[in-house]
DNA sequence: GTCTATACACCGATAGAC
DNA sequence: GTCTATCGGTGTATAGAC
């Protein structure tokens, strides 16, 4: 039957199924506890009680389960921002989840491994381009309405506002504080000034 | 003869030698080119055209050669930092040293592999403290001669330009640009004037 | 869908000859 | 100082039974 889909030669377990997405959790925890030397599809399969074996089941590829690994907690990140920029106090919120909830060490991980892994490099950049954009957007609706608080373009402040906050979260997490208590302070001032007369006022 | 200080079980190569030293460019090289998957004694071994034992002749372990491959290219880094302070128009080619010559990939290498080695880790941090100083102490004096400039003090300065420059190498290595020519003019013009007047004028 | 079993390459590290 | 040789362990990935 020519019209037929052509099944693949190996069935493979659906995507989105329990075991699929354990595998994804799986993996995070590995990546962000034990780092990418550790991330393996025996420790994977360690992790969740089952034999290696499964694991090339859900996945063709060790790269594919880090993918979509990535893609699952950008995804999560993503609708944090989402809903920080429809609360009240959208630049404070949108500040809150980039200092308060990102993990830096998970980060390094998949920075690294994004130099490597050419699918993730572009869901990498995906990421930073949609977080960018909301940022952005925030920052220009809140200038329009306060253009006296700084001559500083939306763009360069979300570049300046989401780079600090990751080395700050970096910084701190590697044991070191010069200057942040000050540098937390300035921007979160800022923001707060901005964020006074929106909407919601 | 108790006095005599005990030799080592087994004899180890000069720290300092010319192998140890190409030990360390090689391990560079691969972490660079090919990240931290592939830095193994063997790769390191290869690359030099010797046999693998012998770079536990040089090395204890592994986890030591990164270390002092990271001390290395500290060491270097710093030198240039120290290097831009001494000229004139010291921001300006501060700046320059972060934003133009390190290598964005590198980095992320040695900042993920720095969450699982603490030796490693605390290398980390005096590099990132020593050059925090230069900056800081860079911008405390510029700033003490024209304080118009800005209200944001030097810390901070220090962390959104730093910060800033690493994002921006990052995004530019892989393949965004989002605004970052805006803020490389922002940042470059507000150097520049703040460079305008030192002892050099 | 989950398993046993396995192929084959590579890893860090060591023993000991020359 | 550099080598050959090797140990025990782990990696990805596959074959094929149940």
């Amino acid at each position: 039957m020519p019209g037929t889909a052509a099944k693949p030669l190996r069935p493979m377990g659906q995507r989105g199924s329990a075991n699929w997405l354990s595998m994804l959790e799986a993996a995070e925890e590995i990546l962000r506890e034990e780092g990418s030397r550790a991330l393996t599809t025996r420790r994977v399969a360690e992790k969740l009680g089952v034999k290696q074996r499964l694991v090339y089941y859900y996945f063709k590829t060790m790269d594919d389960l880090v993918v979509e690994a990535f893609r699952k907690v950008a995804h999560r990140e993503i609708e944090r921002l989402e809903l920080a920029v429809r609360s009240d106090h959208r630049l404070q919120e949108l500040w809150k989840v980039c200092v308060y909830t990102l993990d830096p060490r998970l980060i390094a991980e998949f920075m690294a491994l994004a130099n490597r892994i050419e699918a993730l490099r572009e869901e990498v950049v995906d990421f930073i381009r949609t977080s960018r954009k909301l940022q952005v957007e925030a920052l220009t609706s809140a200038l329009a309405r306060k253009p006296e608080l700084t001559r500083i373009p939306p763009k360069a402040l979300a570049i300046l506002g989401s780079s600090a906050a990751l080395s700050i979260l970096r910084e701190r997490d590697l044991g070191i504080d010069l200057g942040h208590e000050g540098t937390l302070a300035m921007i979160e001032g800022f923001l707060a000034s901005a964020d006074t007369g929106s909407n919601s006022m």
